[in-house]
DNA sequence: ATAATATTTTAGATTTGTCTAAAAATATTT
DNA sequence: AAATATTTTTAGACAAATCTAAAATATTAT
């Protein structure tokens, strides 16, 4: 209840807890990517965290967030979705316009804040881009959702999530009328590119890549 | 639209505004008290703010905010009274808990986060300690009050806004259930000591010091 | 296994905002 | 108006977070 870091640090924190989810040796160069930054400063951080006991870190080795660095990520990441729920939900924002200022917001420290905006939202358990909202103790929720390209043809299933916040990948989306709680089903898999043949309930059918179909998660309807 | 400033540089701003609302020359020590500093700060961050033309600054002279420099300011308060307001209508705090809060919320700079902000919460006039709240423009609302102190005696009144927002008038004010909107009138002032007796609407009168009855201000009833 | 390449770290600078201690300017007192 | 006190500014240092360029380590390719 006493700690609290600064900003750049929350950044680090985050970012690495994202890279170790798909990784599991996070290197100075992803997270220099990740952040728009150099691999020097990385590396003056890196010291610093593990310094502070965030993180596994021995030089030349790669690293991992300690359990205390993972709880420190959750939390953050409880703010930033809570905080793009509340934009979406209640201010009207787009569902593809809000990560930005949510990034600025979750670093507002209060955990009070944080709590009673929880109630006022009514306790959500995923955000708008479908992702999981940690609660008050840093546990997940679950939903049993797979990757749209292993979704079987002619199954009905509904957008769930999407695996990244990329501006190109959201204006896509936009443009496809795709978005969370969208209702579609597999036509056709094609196995020339690995495109996929989709169609949305009550639409015609499309065509759309493998990265676009890699990058989707369903909840099988039914 | 382009610039924007650091967290150090509004609060700057901020403390200048609040100062040179009673103060036609505003000082380096003044500040540095306000922002609990030394004046050696005070003046490197003068010569920045100068600089950057926010500020009418010559040595030894004293300061106000340049016209651009006001209106960054009413940007400011604007922010922290509309989080004001959020936080303790729609997220149940206690109108003297928010401030320390809204100091933090206050430094986010979506100017289209605020402005949505503003309509979700109906365009509201007055913040929760009875502060004028800025429109988009950076102009403030008018109300007829006038200081507890100048208060006819025999006449009723409601309380509109108070002087400060320290701990230490928030907890007095707590004790003797005083707040916005709360009705009163003055019983009797006495010259010796300059307090006045007062009494809330349905409750037994009681004496407050001149201290408290200048911090508090009031809208006379009919 | 050694050379070439890529990654990571170190060394030293830079920027922002702060500080202390001392000097300069202003204000007050006698 | 001189002496004293106060306020303000300067000078130099420091911590956080970043950078560039060079050195150290690890990886890969021949």
């Amino acid at each position: 209840m006493a700690n609290h870091y600064s900003i750049a640090e929350e950044n680090y924190i985050k970012a690495i807890y994202h890279l170790q989810q798909t990784d599991d040796n996070v290197t100075t160069n992803e997270v220099a990517t990740e952040l728009q930054t150099k691999a020097a400063s990385v590396t003056d951080m890196l010291k610093k965290l593990k310094q502070k006991k965030i993180l596994n870190y021995e030089k030349y080795q790669g690293f991992r967030l300690s359990s205390e660095g993972k709880k420190i990520a959750l939390a953050i990441v409880r703010k930033h979705r809570l905080w793009e729920y509340f934009l979406v939900e209640k201010l009207q924002f787009g569902w593809d316009e809000v990560h930005e200022v949510a990034e600025e917001l979750e670093h507002i420290a209060s955990t009070k804040l944080i709590n009673k905006l929880d109630a006022f939202l009514g306790n959500p358990k995923f955000d708008p881009h479908g992702d999981p909202i940690p609660d008050v103790n840093g546990k997940l929720p679950s939903r049993p959702q797979i990757n749209l390209i292993d979704l079987a043809e002619n199954k009905q299933a509904e957008v769930s999530a999407v695996g990244s916040q990329s501006k190109e990948l959201l204006e896509l989306l936009k443009h496809k009328k795709i978005g969370i709680g969208t209702q579609l089903e597999i036509k056709k898999k094609f196995a020339f590119d690995n495109s996929i043949e989709i169609k949305i309930i009550g639409q015609a059918a499309f065509n759309i890549s493998q990265q676009l179909a890699q990058t989707l998660f369903v909840k099988p309807l039914k």
